[in-house]
DNA sequence: CACTTGACCTGTCCGC
DNA sequence: TGCGGACAGGTCAAGT
């Protein structure tokens, strides 16, 4: 679920609520989702304060001031939602998601000395939420296999087009999913930078011109950066820091919006599965290879 | 090595 | 209403 821009705007949401705070508890209930060895947190989580939020492709680290870091990666369900002094309560015709945490998906609650808390909560339990040393951090196999990150300036089309082409028989949609590649981009972004770019997400990489790829960067930055001013994409389950929706899903052109017309031609946007994954696509903005069915 | 597929989980939706 | 199956935004292991 969450991609780059979601994992950004949680980020800097945190930034603004939990910087400075005193850990003086945490509770987890899976291993699964919070895999430390006890007494580990009890030294450097149990009186850590927050230093800072960084975030890396689609994962994020909250550093403590013990020198360890929290790394977070959300996958497809998960959340990272604070819960201030302020609740309304549950039935309140204010109330939100905050009003309810705890609920059956948290799967890691972290509580403050001025009693504000912070959830993590995952439905599927893909996520997880790793205590490590700081200078560690990088030296995971997630970090490691990692590319680079698309919205930093220096990283350039002939970079982006270097790498691609180390997947050049396999599909260009494939290819931006892969995080080795590319750091962030996921499913929907993937078919929204697709389609403004005007290829077809089943196109071999082998068949795409440098100028095809240097465009699909432009649009990736572009859909990436529109996301992220949206506060991301809610389809079913994010929210960010403050457990609200984000609105780009309305602005998606092509995701989600199999059967409807097409907002270049009117031509009706279909799905597919490329790369295992639902796709969506205007078949003649973006002219599909031949023998694609 | 490059590439594809299934597994990890829970919940929801759709057809019967 | 209930049941089975397909599907969901991500990554990883294991297969060819």
């Amino acid at each position: 679920m969450p991609e780059l821009p979601e994992v950004e705007t949680v980020k800097r949401g945190l930034e603004k609520l939990v910087i400075g705070k005193k850990i003086i508890a945490v509770s987890h209930d899976t291993d699964k989702s919070f895999p430390n060895d006890p007494e580990m947190v009890d030294e450097f989580m149990i009186g850590a304060r927050i230093t800072g939020l960084r975030r890396r492709g689609k994962a994020m680290m909250l550093d403590l001031s013990t020198n360890y870091s929290l790394v977070v990666h959300l996958k497809m369900t998960g959340q990272m939602v604070f819960v201030g002094k302020e609740r309304f309560g549950a039935g309140h015709p204010n109330d939100s998601l905050i009003d309810s945490l705890p609920d059956k998906s948290t799967r890691v609650t972290m509580t403050f000395s001025d009693k504000t808390q912070l959830f993590f909560n995952d439905q599927r339990k893909f996520g997880w939420v790793k205590l490590m040393p700081t200078a560690e951090v990088e030296s995971l196999p997630f970090f490691q296999k990692l590319g680079p990150e698309p919205l930093v300036d220096s990283f350039t089309s002939k970079e982006f087009t270097e790498r691609m082409k180390r997947r050049k028989n396999t599909t260009v949609k494939a290819a931006l999913l892969d995080q080795s590649v590319l750091a962030g981009v996921g499913n929907i972004y993937a078919d929204e930078s697709l389609f403004t770019s005007n290829i077809h997400p089943a196109r071999r990489v082998r068949e795409l011109t440098n100028k095809q790829l240097s465009t699909l960067l432009e649009e990736v930055k572009d859909v990436l950066e529109l996301s992220i001013e949206k506060g991301g994409s809610t389809d079913r389950n994010y929210v960010d820091a403050e457990g609200k929706k984000g609105s780009y899903i309305t602005f998606a052109k092509v995701f989600r919006r199999e059967g409807e017309p097409c907002l270049v031609d009117g031509t009706i946007i279909l799905k597919s599965r490329v790369a295992g994954r639902g796709t969506h696509y205007c078949p003649t903005c973006q002219p599909a290879p031949r023998g694609f069915k």
